[in-house]
DNA sequence: ATTTTTATATACCGTTTGGTATTTTTTGTA
DNA sequence: TACAAAAAATACCAAACGGTATATAAAAAT
């Protein structure tokens, strides 16, 4: 799974081919098929696991700092560099699998939305902790905050990867890092 | 290509066939290649075909106005309802384009690139103009708010398509709104 | 009206696709 | 060391893939 699944996040879920996966694992075809039932299994467990990683990354760093809105700025800091983190290189397995599935394969779309509101929810989690623990101001709305971190990275990600520059990047995540310590109390 | 662009957009590269082609314009394989040379050449005429859509959409509700704040929240007035707007049911084809073909088909990829700068000057030059004119705070940053509305609208497009739902497109609507607002001089 | 050009259709090609039945190899265990 | 269970490899399949050479029909030009 760990050869696996950046394929997946690299070309898709149409644009990889079995050869692709045995080319990556060094295994063969009946080997895939004795432990997966159909293409479709192997790729949802490619998200799964894509989707772990970046989870178990975010986690570890958020609980290594302790106020709120330091956690918050984990993302922006983050994401500046995704480039560079081994299993983001291709982009955001969320976004890339949302935009290929969300016509065309609603196993896939579901898995992309649901770890979409888990990261939301996450995020709003974080900024509602903050109001409690008097670290954002009360008057700030968790939804809303969490919804344009969301989109600010996404975003910014699509534009970095396809212009292949971090010029766009860096200052949507300098950004998103100025309203981050907006919300401070 | 007003058949065959909706299926790329849909499908994307990768996931469209020939006979997908065949199948939504009523003609045969033969007569698709006796006026495109390969695959390459048809998808690259349907990205171009479905970014010209929506750059005389976007253009003509533009210049239907003329101060310049009117003028910006044309983006967050028309993309609030992108889901209504027949050739952007299937989400927005730079997104769809830029994260299937951004390690996987350069030419591709090149023409995303493209319509991303393209639409990230045009709103540039809304913002210089607007200042010229006295209309925007002479100390905002072109290029920063073009960044900006580009991840809000791409990141809230991904999150609609992919939840189903219109409540996170519209809250980051509703903030892009406010942004544009605050613009004013 | 005839010719030339253009557009479309037909019939085919080799390759790759996702998938499977069967056999071999490896592994854990008594 | 023998044996059962699990994992992997082999060899195959029909269908779909992108693509092409050639024939035919429709338009356009003369």
């Amino acid at each position: 799974m760990e050869r696996t699944a950046p394929v997946f996040n690299e070309k898709g879920y149409a644009g990889t081919s079995l050869s692709d996966l045995t080319n990556a694992t060094g295994l063969t075809k009946g080997s895939i098929y004795g432990n997966f039932e159909n293409k479709d299994e192997v790729a949802l467990a490619a998200f799964d696991y894509n989707f772990s990683c970046i989870t178990s990354y975010i986690r570890e760093r958020v609980s290594a700092t302790d106020n709120s809105i330091e956690r918050l700025l984990v993302y922006p800091t983050v994401y500046r560099g995704f480039m560079k983190i081994p299993f983001l290189k291709a982009g955001c397995p969320i976004l890339n699998t949302s935009t290929e599935a969300d016509d065309t394969h609603p196993k896939l779309k579901e898995r992309a939305a649901n770890a979409l509101a888990l990261w939301k929810a996450s995020v709003e989690n974080q900024v509602k902790r903050g109001i409690q623990r008097n670290e954002i101001k009360p008057d700030t709305d968790p939804r809303e905050f969490a919804i344009i971190l969301l989109s600010l990275i996404e975003g910014a990600i699509m534009q970095a990867k396809v212009t292949g520059k971090i010029a766009e990047l860096k200052i949507a995540m300098n950004y998103l890092e100025k309203l981050i310590q907006g919300l401070k109390a």
